[in-house]
RNA sequence: GGAGAAAUGGCAGAGUGGUCGAAUGCGGCAGUCUUGAAAACUGUUGAGGGUCACACCUCCGGGGGUUCGAAUCCCUCUUUCUCCGCCA
C-alpha cells in the first residue's frame, strides 16, 4: 500500500510511474488525495469537539468534588450536543477512512524507474544468460516421463490421495528433494541468512500484511472453520514476523531464510504447460527475505541476484535472468527479476525464482518501521526471493542431466543425496 | 474438549469511576563523578493522528455498551496460564 502522504506530495510521479503498468491511475490518485483531505478535515473537527467535551467533563468532576451539584448538572446538559456531534463525526471519519483505505488497497506499487515498458511476459527484458544448453541424446524425455521411467515421482498416486497437482516423490526422487532443500538452506545460511521454520498456515492479518488479502483470496486455500490460510509462499509467514515491529537502525539488515511447502489453488489452464512438475497445487520452496534500510535496498537486491546466480552456477543449469516489464511486475513489487532455467526436453524456460524489492509497499501495510539514527521512525524496505523453488529445479536437473545410462546428479548435490546417478 | 484465573508502556508490576498516558522497579539513552570503566547520583525514555512549531485528539488484548466522565463497571470475541481429558 502506498502512503497517502507520498501520493499527496508526488502526485504526478505516481501517475507517471503507474502508467508503466499500463494503468491510468489519474482518477484513483486524485480521489485518494481528495479523500485524504476530507479525512483530515473531519479528524480536526472531531478532535476539537472531543477537546471541548473533555474539558467540560473535567469541570463537572471538579464541581461534584466541591459539592456544587446544581452547576454540575447544568453543565451536563451542555455535553449532550457535543456527544451527538462527536458521534456523527466519528461515523463520518470511519466512512471516509474506509473509503480511502479501500482505494489505497487497489493501487499497485509504483514500479522502479528502470522497469521497462511492456504489456506481457513477452516484453520482459533478458539481462543475463549463463550455462550451455546440453545436447541431449536422441531418446531424451521430458521430466514426467523420466519420473515414471525411474520411479521417482508418482503423479497418479498423488492424484489418488489428494488430487491433481499433488505429486508423490519417492525413492531417489524423495531423497533428491530433501537434498535440494538442505543444499539451498546451507547456501543461504552460509551467505548470512538466519534459518527459520515457519507456520504453514496463517491468519487473516498475515495474509493482509503481505498483500494476498483482501484481493487475491482465491489464490490461497482457506480453512474456513478456523479462518486460516495455507501459505502460498514462505514470504507470508516470513515477512509477517515483522508486522507491527519497530526495529532499531542498528538491527538492519534482517535476513532470514526458510523452507516451506507452498500451496496454491490457481485453477489454471491444462495441457503441456502445466504437465508434470510445471505447475502444482503443492510444492516446496526455500525463500530468502530481507528487511533493509531504504538507502541500501537496491544494493541488497543486487546481492540477492548474485546469490541466486551462485547457486545456479554450482548446479550447472542453463538459466537466464529477466527484468520484468511494467505489465508483468506483480502488484506489490517495485522491481522484480525472474530466474528461468532451461528445460531442455520441453524446449522451454521455466521460472524458478523471482526476486523482488517491495520498497515500503509491504512495510506500510505491515507497519514495519525502524528508528533511524535521528530517532525518527521510518518505513523499512522489504525484499524477498526464492532460492529456490524445488519442482522446476528438479525438472531442470532431470531433463538436463539425463543420459542414456540414467540421470546424473550435479556434483554439489552428491554429498546431500549420497548417490551420483538415478538409474 | 471441560473447569478456573488472567491480559496495563521494552520487561516486571501498581492502579476498581474524575487532571491516569498511567505509580514504582529493571532495562535503554544523556549527564555528573572517574585517566577509563563500574558503582552512585541527576535528568530522560511508548505508539498513532494533527501542526511550520505548539495546542489538541486517540490508544491500558480486539470489538460493542453504560456514564457528563472508564485502564477501572457491563456484554462479547481472542489470546495466555493452571488443573483435568486426549495426544505426535
Amino acid at each position: 500500500m502506498l502512503q497517502v502522504s507520498f501520493i499527496r506530495e508526488h502526485r504526478d510521479l505516481v501517475v507517471e510511474r503507474l502508467a508503466k503498468r499500463n494503468l491510468d491511475a489519474t482518477q484513483m490518485v486524485d480521489e485518494a488525495i481528495q479523500l485524504d483531505e476530507e479525512r483530515r478535515a473531519i479528524q480536526t473537527e472531531l478532535d476539537n469537539t472531543l477537546a471541548e467535551s473533555n474539558s467540560l467533563s473535567k469541570e463537572i468532576g471538579m464541581l461534584f468534588k466541591s459539592g456544587d451539584v446544581d452547576k454540575a448538572n447544568a453543565l451536563k446538559t451542555k455535553t449532550t450536543d457535543l456527544k451527538e456531534s462527536s458521534k456523527s463525526l466519528s461515523e463520518q471519519l470511519a466512512t471516509t477512512s474506509n473509503a480511502l483505505n479501500e482505494l489505497l488497497y487497489k493501487i499497485p506499487n509504483i514500479p522502479h524507474e528502470s522497469v521497462p515498458n511492456g504489456t506481457s511476459d513477452e516484453d520482459n527484458e533478458e539481462i543475463f544468460k549463463e550455462g550451455a544448453i546440453p545436447k541431449l541424446h536422441d531418446n531424451a524425455l521430458p521430466h514426467w516421463e523420466l519420473a515414471k521411467k525411474y520411479d521417482i515421482i508418482d503423479f497418479e498416486l498423488g492424484n489418488k490421495i489428494a488430487g491433481a497437482g499433488f505429486p508423490v516423490y519417492k525413492n531417489k526422487g524423495a531423497r533428491l528433494q530433501r537434498a535440494l532443500i538442505a543444499y539451498f538452506l546451507d547456501k543461504n545460511t552460509e551467505a548470512g541468512y538466519t534459518e527459520y521454520q515457519l507456520p504453514h498456515l496463517v491468519n487473516e492479518a498475515s495474509g493482509f500484511g503481505t498483500g494476498q488479502l483482501p484481493d487475491k483470496e482465491g489464490q490461497m486455500y482457506h480453512v474456513t472453520e478456523d479462518n486460516l490460510y495455507l501459505i502460498p509462499t514462505a514470504e507470508v509467514p516470513g515477512t509477517n514476523i515483522f508486522r507491527d515491529v519497530i526495529l532499531d537502525q542498528s538491527e538492519l539488515p534482517v535476513t532470514i531464510t526458510g523452507y516451506t511447502p507452498c500451496f496454491r489453488r490457481e485453477a489454471g489452464s491444462y495441457g503441456a504447460h502445466v504437465r508434470g512438475l510445471n505447475r502444482l497445487h503443492q510444492f516446496d520452496k526455500v525463500e530468502i527475505i530481507r528487511v533493509e534500510h531504504p538507502d541500501n535496498s537496491y544494493n541488497a537486491f543486487n546481492g540477492m541476484i548474485e546469490h541466486v546466480k551462485t547457486i545456479l552456477n554450482e548446479l550447472k543449469l542453463p538459466y537466464r535472468i529477466l527484468k520484468l516489464c511494467g505489465g508483468d511486475v506483480t502488484f506489490a513489487s517495485a522491481l522484480t527479476y525472474d530466474f528461468e532455467v532451461f528445460s531442455t526436453a520441453q524446449d522451454r524456460w521455466l521460472e524458478i525464482s523471482s526476486v523482488s524489492n517491495f520498497e515500503t509497499f509491504q512495510a506500510n501495510r505491515l507497519k514495519l518501521r525502524f528508528k533511524n539514527n535521528e530517532g525518527k521512525k521510518e518505513l523499512a524496505h522489504t525484499l524477498n526471493g526464492s532460492s529456490l523453488a524445488l519442482p522446476r529445479v528438479l525438472a531442470g536437473i532431470l531433463e538436463n542431466y539425463q543420459t542414456e545410462k540414467g540421470i546424473k546428479i550435479p556434483d554439489v548435490l552428491i554429498p546431500y543425496t549420497g548417490f551420483s546417478i538415478i538409474d
